[in-house]
RNA sequence: UGGCCCGUAGUUCAACUGGCAGAACGCCUGGUUUUGGUCCAGGAGGUUGCAGGUUCAAGUCCUGCCGGGCCAGCCA
């Protein structure tokens, strides 16, 4: 898997080509600046994380400037926990701190006033006194023309006095808007006389109640990319039927040469198994089908921070997938996958029982307790070892058990012999089952030979299996997680996402018996329980660990192809 | 229905701008292994959406069709 490290940077895309070309023509006088734009009225997923790794890659290696800015322009749905929590997973994300302080569209709701005054006087702007309905049935159709207001064509004085009294209180919300005036018969939808100003008697959690008219996204957009000295505007494919009213309002503001920006849009991000829209989010969390903005099911960044997604694996896979102009869906194992090849070097192995299955050493001298040495990191040398203390009553996985094996199932049943990861070759001897015929102990011998899990003659055992000493274990919770959605495109079937949501995603496992080692990790820590998976030590509660990620299983391959032939 | 965008392995992307269609993940086989993990070697998988055209040569250029996406918020 070599190359999912290496061949990530420098991958060729048509917006590295874009760039290439502007930096040879002087377009920008060999500046790059890029920028994400949030809006603060929620937290930020996966989706949001592609768009921040590419607009902050180039800046990267083009020697640029990235910004973060707030695209605060409607007072109602936007808040400071949002503004926090964005800026909080964005560092976390990236891994450093933000070189330059964050920047905020209302910090330009000054300069955006007076341009829009300057078209209103360049008769490019009217105010409109029509309610929302009737805009819309005038904006017509996809194949019919819209109908001109009839306050169109007020006068110059008369729209300069409307906007100034709307700007001052007069009116109230939805008495009256400011429009560019272009041309209603436009095929473009977006250019038939946009909105610009609308009035909000609402309080901006940055300008206070300094004002009761917002602009909308179309007329900040752009102009805060020209204040800023934006190069590259970076937006998602759904804007690119904006991209000629991006471009009209900078040619009315005769915003030129190299301090005019443009857009160019790439494909937003998709996941099998996933939605990303802040409506169905918002629902899940609102609905209580999950706990909260970051339980660990969740595709947020604050989601995956608690499920233990390292954030360098997410950045690796941003720009493995690049970027397109084609939109499409990842499979959410692709993640996965470098979630788990970050983990395999990073994470220091323990060992844990997940469902404990309680194993007698028949021929362990009583009371006898051994100490063993096991290797922290197999694939990290300087990771070191650890030493785990061995008994003649042990916890091992009851999947590590099968009274009556399966074809190709190769860990313990009765007669066979296994060997205990750092520990001894055991043989199975007898079983004993509750009244529902249930094994609840596992009677084996061991081979004293077998010290340390080597046998001097040479013999070879087909399976080594985990385990913890029962009366040293500690006892711990974990929880397990499935995907949020049993379809692979949620809604695929009904057209409503949320009838494929899987109620049964998380699974609390209470009673775990995990290695005396684990009371010394640090919180937050991300181990491999070995055999078993990655899993986060989180503050959830006392001992708490989230599934981050199970690791390949062969064995779960082979029963999944048996039971569908 | 009008406009715009997009169709290359199962999936996501490459293919030096017209020159033998490749990679990653997934899947399969084998090797190594004290994790059925990792690692290593190999394999299957394609009529480049379809049909024409230009050319010695087309994934790439042209035309038409088909399929998917986006656009009719005082959201972004």
């Amino acid at each position: 898997m070599k190359s999912q490290d290496d061949t990530a940077s420098k991958k060729s895309n048509f917006i590295n080509d874009l760039i290439k070309a502007d930096l040879e023509s002087g377009r920008f006088d060999s500046r790059v600046q890029t920028r994400f734009p949030p809006e603060p009225n929620g937290y930020l997923h996966v989706g949001h994380a592609k768009a921040i790794c590419v607009n902050f890659n180039i800046s990267r290696e083009y020697s640029g400037v990235f910004n973060l800015r707030y695209d605060d322009t409607n007072p109602v749905t936007e808040n400071t926990e949002f503004v926090d929590g964005i800026f909080e997973d964005l560092e976390w994300l990236l891994g450093e701190t933000l070189q330059r302080e964050p920047l905020h569209t209302s910090t330009y709701f000054d300069q955006l006033y007076i341009w829009a005054e300057k078209l209103i006087q360049d008769g490019k702007a009217y105010v409109d006194s029509q309610d929302g309905d009737t805009i819309s049935e005038q904006r017509g159709g996809f194949q019919k023309p819209g109908t001109n207001s009839p306050y169109r064509e007020r006068g110059v004085e008369e729209n300069l006095n409307l906007f100034r009294e709307m700007r001052s209180g007069k009116f109230s919300d939805g008495e009256c808007v400011l429009r560019a005036k272009i041309s209603m018969d436009h095929d473009n939808m977006n250019m038939r006389d946009p909105i610009m100003y609308r009035i909000r008697h609402e309080n901006h959690y940055r300008t206070g109640d300094d004002w009761c008219i917002y602009p909308t996204y179309d007329w900040a957009h752009g102009q805060s990319d020209a204040i800023e000295k934006v190069t590259h505007s970076l937006c998602s494919l759904e804007f690119d039927s904006h991209r000629e009213l991006y471009d009209w309002f900078l040619d009315q503001l005769e915003i030129t040469g190299a301090d005019r920006p443009y857009q160019t849009e790439f494909a937003r991000l998709n996941f099998t198994h996933t939605v990303l829209s802040k409506r169905l989010l918002k629902h899940l969390v609102e609905q209580k089908v999950v706990d909260g903005w970051d339980d660990p099911r969740m595709p947020t960044l604050r989601g995956f921070r608690k499920r233990g997604y390292p954030a360098r694996a997410i950045r690796s896979f941003c720009e493995h997938i690049g970027v397109a102009r084609t939109n499409g869906t990842h499979e959410i194992e692709l993640l996965e996958s470098f979630v788990r090849n970050d983990l395999n070097k990073a994470a220091e192995r323990k060992m844990a029982v997940l469902k404990p299955l309680l194993v007698t050493i028949t021929n362990w001298p009583e009371g006898h307790v051994e100490t063993r040495t096991a290797i922290n990191n197999p694939e990290d040398d300087t990771a070191g070892t650890r030493e785990v203390p061995f008994s003649g009553s042990l916890f091992i996985e009851r999947d590590d058990f099968m009274e009556n094996p399966e074809p190709k199932y190769y860990r313990l049943s009765p007669g066979r012999e296994v060997r205990l990861r750092y520990g001894y070759f055991i043989t199975c001897t007898d079983v004993i089952k509750d009244d529902q015929e249930n094994p609840i102990e596992i009677l084996c011998t061991y081979d004293p030979e077998t010290s340390g899990g080597k046998a001097p003659d040479g013999r070879k055992v087909k399976a080594t299996i985990h385990w913890v000493s029962a009366e040293h274990a500690i006892d711990g919770s974990v929880a397990l997680y499935e995907r949020l959605f049993t379809s692979e495109h949620p809604g695929e079937e009904t057209g409503e996402a949320l009838d494929d949501v899987n109620l049964d995603s998380k699974t609390l496992l209470e009673g775990v018996k995990l290695e005396p080692s684990i009371s010394d990790l640090p919180l937050g820590s991300v181990v491999q329980f070995e055999r078993l998976g990655y899993f986060h030590l989180d503050a959830t509660g006392p001992t708490f660990f989230h599934r981050t990620v199970g690791l390949r299983d062969e064995w779960a391959n082979i029963v999944k192809r048996r039971k569908s032939s």
